[in-house]
DNA sequence: CGTAGGTTTGACTGATCTCAAGTTTGGTGG
DNA sequence: CCACCAAACTTGAGATCAGTCAAACCTACG
């Protein structure tokens, strides 16, 4: 693969997210690199490992996850095209939780020391990439809320909403809505319930027409009263400029 | 207050966190700033605000929360001298979230431009802030998993193994335990528990002789016993270089 | 056509919340 | 030093949300 294609999911996010001259999006694909693929279920970082290096999502979905003590899986982010799965080991040099992916994924792999060079270099590309791990941390504060203070089913349509309104930002919303392959399991980690009543409390989403689920696929249907259902707001994405 | 004291808890810090040269510590104390006070429970940022300034905290202690839909409110970070209570301003510039003052606080207010040249200029400093709002993003994800995937007596002790390691860690642990002022509602706030149940827990705690409370006060008497209790583990503060 | 993984449903259990009433604590003014 | 007050803490009883277990049912795929 050519870096022109594979940096180019992480520099349209980066753009969306501040100015970047030409010359810095150069610079970016400039960078040495690797690609790496993975099977879904794949563990691209583990917990407690060394880590040299920062991997940017090209294709497919992943996620990162803890492990707590009675084997219970805790998804603590979830991850699309264009995202950095691990930026924090540009300055974090052991890993703290776990990477795996979602589906097949195709991610680009950068050393930690050529990266560090260029952010010094450029103090635009500095910021861009300080702003994705600032984003980053602002949506774990939303998922402490959602955890933390919503109702059970709140807390998944509250989910769905971010990755709709995510996939969106980013472009890759078909017509038909959400092409997002989250197995109910998945869901249940990321929220912090079981799965059985994830089934439940989408069955009471579908009941009551805020969503509609067919193969792998979801779609809300009137974001106006599945965003006050979900006390969604975009604000937390930071997503303009 | 001259700049020494001013900033001396978030230069010291900061030195934990990677190597800074006393001409980067210099540097650092020469930035402009103010001193801003807060009585207990006082907004220091609002939820949505434009906010052009990053603070820190000099002494006291803060929290971050949100308010959901039902007017429940989720802290999602709880700070203590030294920390930045909101270095994400640097590069956002609407706050997300709230920050309020649990304690009489101090903080020194820095303006982000100079502060955005600052980094420019010095590698060593935007490494070490960097790494500060890496460390910061790390712990929000173990709180997820914490109230995510623990059972709400767990939870309790993990919150309080991480303030006291923390507080261990900055030097303001004294003899005779924590001097934590925490009250139970905020407890409750912060594990997405309620106040009645916190107390229980609490009191469970106390029962198992895993904790001794007085006046304010937490102690652990047994850190081995409370750490494996609670899945406690201080990786993710990654608190050495 | 068989299998594995994922989904759905029901009945039951248990953890956590709610409401409501005391009780303790720390600070303040007389 | 005492009386008082507000805030925080404590306890009990009952309600509810979410979890557990177990079985059946899809669906994609080889």
């Amino acid at each position: 693969m050519i870096a022109t294609e594979a940096f180019a999911p992480l520099i349209r996010k980066l753009r969306r997210l501040t100015d970047l001259a030409e010359a810095d999006c150069h610079a970016i694909r400039s960078l040495p690199f690797s690609i790496m693929s993975y099977a879904p279920r794949g563990y691209i970082v583990r917990e407690d490992e060394a880590v040299g290096y920062c991997r940017g999502l090209v294709d497919g979905f992943a996620c990162r996850h803890k492990v707590v003590a009675d084997g219970g899986r805790q998804i603590v982010a979830i991850h699309i095209p264009g995202d950095f799965v691990d930026l924090q080991h540009l300055y974090l040099n052991t890993a703290d939780h776990n990477v795996v992916s979602l589906t097949p994924t195709t991610l680009v792999c950068i050393a930690v020391a050529p990266l560090r060079e260029l952010v010094r270099q450029r103090p635009n590309i500095a910021r861009a990439l300080w702003r994705d791990t600032l984003i980053d941390a602002s949506i774990s504060r939303e998922w402490i809320a959602n955890i933390g203070r919503r109702s059970a089913c709140e807390r998944v349509a509250h989910l769905l909403c971010e990755l709709i309104a995510r996939c969106e930002a980013a472009g890759l919303v078909s017509p038909d809505g959400l092409k997002f392959p989250l197995t109910q399991q998945e869901i249940a980690d990321a929220t912090g319930l079981t799965p059985v009543y994830v089934n439940r409390m989408l069955r009471c989403l579908r009941d009551a027409d805020l969503i509609v689920q067919r193969h792998g696929s979801f779609r809300i249907l009137d974001w106006q009263r599945v965003r006050d259902f979900a006390g969604f707001n975009t604000r937390y994405l930071h997503q303009g400029v």
